[in-house]
RNA sequence: GCGGGCGUGGUGGAACUGGUAGACACGCUGGAUUUAGGAUCCAGUGCUUCACGGCAUGGGGGUUCGAGUCCCUCCGCCCGCACCA
């Protein structure tokens, strides 16, 4: 320990070599302890590792590691989220396949990743693209099409005809396709699905047990899942009904408002609607231009609300002789409810400016409380408060909920002669997922049509259904369905000539199960139940928020098909969740408004200017780090210039994992330089410390003093990181640090002290073992010791030594701190009260009369009310 | 529009169930040391006052012996959803 500077990049190679040489971070499924999944959310291989990895994967090593000190047989895998899009446009960009590019990318990060020094099993990683991987994948698929969680429908879709693909929402923008700028079109497509509606209810009300989850999250699945209670109602038609609709059916979660009803809105894409247009020029050109209208935001923002008459009456269900007519409207939903509504404008924003359009009645139902039921009406804006019913029959008087109750029971008694039928129903915004993709670098979905025989699952002995090696990406569209032999295939049912399904899987089906997966990566199964199952539920699971609907929703319902197939028996993948910030950088820009990246950018004393240029630079404002604004720092720079600790310990700084971190080259030095003084504290005390004991010696207070900080924040220290607030942790070290280098002083005349010392460092260097593992393995390995530091246990702190005997209370005077007493900790009420007013500052604002009331909280505050 | 969150020094942020506001760090100021340093060490650093003290957690009000924390209200910023009947 003679080297004053410590040398991160000789070290931290030198570390992980040792824990790869000797297995430190395998793990076995067969280990007595209890167990405990680490998962942070595994990468898209993109090529090169971002910040946001380096913090997420921190993070994770940090609980990891701790865990692993604690006791547990701790699971800590790695793997690449391979297939996708990306793939196939750096194929047709630069000519090179797909697979290689992936696996290219794969080798690249891995190397970089192996870099941070994660305490990972390496031994279990895999790739979704890996044919053992989407192989199993496909057998789940089988396994989902026979229990009817997988089936095939027609769906409309984004359409783009010049690349001629489907596009994801997402990949829509102001209605053109992302990479063609082609208009896109709405098409009706035969697509795959996966039946998560069918756990719809499960799916919500399981949320109120995932309570190691962010609140945020568990709402934002919860409004997505979308439950609304309400009733179906079939509306009879004034006769002659049309052919096949004998009745209009409806879905309303405001029965109440059933007397202000003044029209009926059929979708565009409902059946009726259809029919219609078949005979009925004005409504086939008014569902053509629903067809256009994209699904921009903004189309649906500033869509008018608008529709066309169908010549159609429904009967008002209450009241006799009132008819209600029937539109096509281009606001009604087919996916949702029955495709059909019916109108109450006074009470609907949407209805009321439909109805203003078309001059339609609007007749208020809900009165606002303390309006006048006479001269109540609605302009231009809906009342969608709650209120009383008034202008309603029956239900006059009642309240919204009371109301809703009445109609429905009397609906259900069948006394309203004019609705046909009517039923409580539950409905739900969540729609079935959609997974086809017409894609090449997916998994291919494993069933065959046949003429004859329809839909024909590829037998499991005939799994894998490979994808070829041989494509070119030289025309739009799916090279799988232009590759010329591919596809075509027997029949396994009738032997006759069919067609192997070109579709490949959306790739959240591979992110759905692979935490699964790394139970027991190299099963011939997609799991080994015992193995899976005393794995999972994964108990912490890191990632971004972005995930916290799409992924996070798959993945739940994922468990639960699994569950329903046989291949894992819990329903919930993931115990606890915690959604990691991101990582922001300052944005730079020259002179002629084009981004910068940091290292281009140099800081002087007559202002920023460009490195090269020398042209005047604008410093922006602070973003997530992002390749379209330049505002990016290579973690591989970073590492090479300060080491791995350093960056860890920079992440796990100053601020909550949470919240967005800024990245700052301030920052970063400044967590360099504490390593560096870490190192060169530990070095100057190594030769004086006495391991003849413990430093419990009564006669030096120093060497008390030190013990007891020294547990106090190794107690903090282990509390912090299992609660993830990993900053305050952090700020624990820093201040035992301050304390260690006030002491160290000392030593040399103190042999307790020497003593208290070497006990001091050595938690120390276990306190900073899962943040900054090199580090505190050198320092471990120079304090003496020949065990890994990564193998040892966490310490337990000495109770005794976290409670003091003489505590410091503050004293109040009306509520306002006027000093402060030492007393003994279990000193009576009585002693307390005579020496706080016995303090000077308390005198001084009593002048003479006596306090009228003095709060004593025990260990806490004294407050002299005067 | 609906739903949710957050506002604390120059900066990132501490403050457990209401109980010493500003821990810890960055930055800054002064000093020491050094050929030099973006290295290291020491001291200081919410605002205000000569001082006693006064004022301070987005603004205003309330509950309480006591409020950053609880309640009401207003302002500002951020995130999610998006015609869901």
């Amino acid at each position: 320990m003679a080297n004053p500077r410590y040398n991160a990049r000789e070290t931290e190679a030198r570390w992980q070599k040792i824990w790869a040489e000797r297995g430190v971070f395998r793990t076995t499924n067969d280990d007595p302890r209890p167990k405990y999944y680490v998962l942070e959310m595994f990468p898209y291989p993109s090529g090169r590792i971002h910040m946001g990895h380096v913090r997420n994967y921190t993070m994770g090593d940090v609980v990891a590691r701790f865990l692993r000190a604690k006791g547990y047989n701790v699971l800590h895998p790695m793997g690449w989220d391979a297939f996708g899009m990306p793939a196939e446009n750096a194929a047709m960009q630069n000519k090179v396949h797909p697979k290689t590019w992936t696996y290219d990318n794969i080798a690249a990060m891995r190397e970089q990743l192996k870099l941070m020094g994660l305490s990972l099993d390496w031994d279990r990683e895999f790739a979704t693209c890996d044919l053992d991987y989407y192989h199993q994948q496909q057998k789940l698929f089988l396994d989902f099409l026979a229990v009817d969680l997988a089936y095939r429908r027609k769906s409309k879709v984004n359409w783009d005809p010049v690349d001629q693909t489907v596009l994801a929402n997402e990949q829509v923008i102001d209605g053109r396709g992302w990479r063609s700028g082609a208009l896109v079109e709405q098409r009706e497509l035969t697509q795959w699905f996966f039946r998560i509606t069918a756990f719809s209810e499960d799916l919500l009300t399981a949320l109120d047990g995932l309570e190691r989850w962010p609140d945020k999250v568990r709402l934002m699945q919860k409004n997505w899942i979308g439950r609304s209670e309400g009733l179906r109602l079939r509306f009879a038609f004034i006769p002659p009904a049309p052919d096949d609709f004998p009745y209009l059916e409806v879905f309303t979660t405001r029965p109440d408002t059933l007397f202000g009803a003044s029209f009926m809105a059929l979708s565009p894409d409902h059946k009726l609607t259809e029919k219609l247009a078949e005979s009925n020029d004005k409504i086939a050109d008014f569902v053509a231009e629903c067809r256009r209208m994209g699904t921009s935001v903004e189309a649906i923002e500033t869509a008018e609300k608008k529709g066309v008459f169908t010549g159609l009456t429904v009967r008002h269900p209450f009241l006799k002789g009132v008819e209600l007519p029937v539109y096509v409207a281009n606001f009604v939903l087919m996916e949702y409810g029955s495709g059909a509504i019916f109108g109450c404008p006074a009470h609907d924003q949407r209805d009321l400016d439909f109805a203003r359009k078309y001059g339609l009645n609007v007749t208020a139902v809900v009165l606002p409380p303390g309006a006048d039921p006479n001269s109540f009406a609605v302009d231009d804006k809906a009342y969608v408060e709650d209120g009383t019913i008034f202008n309603s029959d029956f239900l006059n008087g009642m309240t919204i909920a009371d109301a809703k109750e009445a109609v429905a029971s009397r609906l259900e008694q069948r006394q309203v002669a004019n609705i046909a039928e009517a039923a409580r129903e539950v409905n739900y915004r969540l729609r079935d997922w959609g997974i086809s993709r017409q894609r090449y670098w997916g998994c291919p979905i494993p069933v065959i049509h046949c003429p004859e025989c329809d839909v024909v699952p590829v037998p499991e002995t005939d799994l894998p259904v490979e994808l070829p090696d041989d494509i070119d990406f030289d025309a739009p569209g799916n090279p799988l369905d232009r590759h010329p032999t591919w596809k075509h295939v027997d029949c396994p049912k009738c032997g006759g000539k069919a067609r192997r399904e070109t579709d490949t899987m959306d790739t959240f089906v591979d992110s759905s199960w692979y935490f699964a997966r790394f139970t027991g990566p190299r099963a011939d199964r997609p799991t080994e139940p015992d193995v899976v199952n005393a794995w999972l539920p994964v108990d912490q699971y890191i990632g971004g928020v972005e995930h916290a609907i799409l992924h996070l929703l798959y993945s739940r319902f994922f468990s639960r098909a699994m569950k329903a197939t046989g291949h894992v028996a819990v329903s919930e993948p993931f115990d606890g969740l915690f959604t990691q910030g991101m990582v922001t950088h300052e944005t730079y820009k020259g002179e002629d408004g084009r981004w910068l990246f940091p290292e281009e950018v140099v800081f002087g004393a007559g202002g920023t200017t460009h490195a090269e240029t020398g042209e005047a630079v604008t410093i922006g404002s602070i973003e997530s780090m992002s390749k379209s604004k330049k505002n990016v720092v290579d973690p591989s720079a970073i590492i090479t210039a300060y080491g791995a600790d350093t960056a860890r310990w920079f992440m796990l700084s100053d601020t909550p994992p949470d919240r967005d971190i800024q990245w700052t080259d301030a920052g970063v030095e400044g967590a360099h330089r504490f390593v560096q003084r870490l190192w060169r504290q530990v070095g100057a005390l190594t030769g004086k410390l006495d391991r003849s004991g413990n430093g419990s010696d009564p006669s030096s207070p120093a060497a008390l003093d030190l013990r007891k900080a020294t547990h106090r924040t190794l107690a903090a220290v282990g509390s912090d990181i299992e609660k993830l607030h990993f900053n305050r942790a952090v700020a624990r070290i820093y201040e035992l640090m301050n304390t260690i280098s006030a002491a160290a002083p000392g030593v040399d005349a103190d042999p307790a002290l020497a003593a208290a010392m070497a006990e001091t460092l050595d938690i120390l260097a276990k306190l900073i073992a899962p943040m900054m593992p090199h580090l505190a393995e050198e320092i471990w390995a120079g304090l003496g010791h020949e065990t890994l530091i990564s193998e040892e246990a966490w310490p337990e702190a000495d109770r005794s030594l976290l409670v003091e005997d003489m505590i410091v209370l503050p004293v109040q005077v009306n509520g306002k701190k006027r000093g402060e007493l030492t007393i003994a900790r279990d000193a009576s009420q009585a002693d307390v009260e005579a020496a706080a007013l016995a303090l000077e500052p308390v005198n001084r604002f009593l002048d003479g009369r006596p306090p009228r009331k003095i709060v004593v909280v025990p260990q806490r505050i004294v407050n002299v009310v005067v």
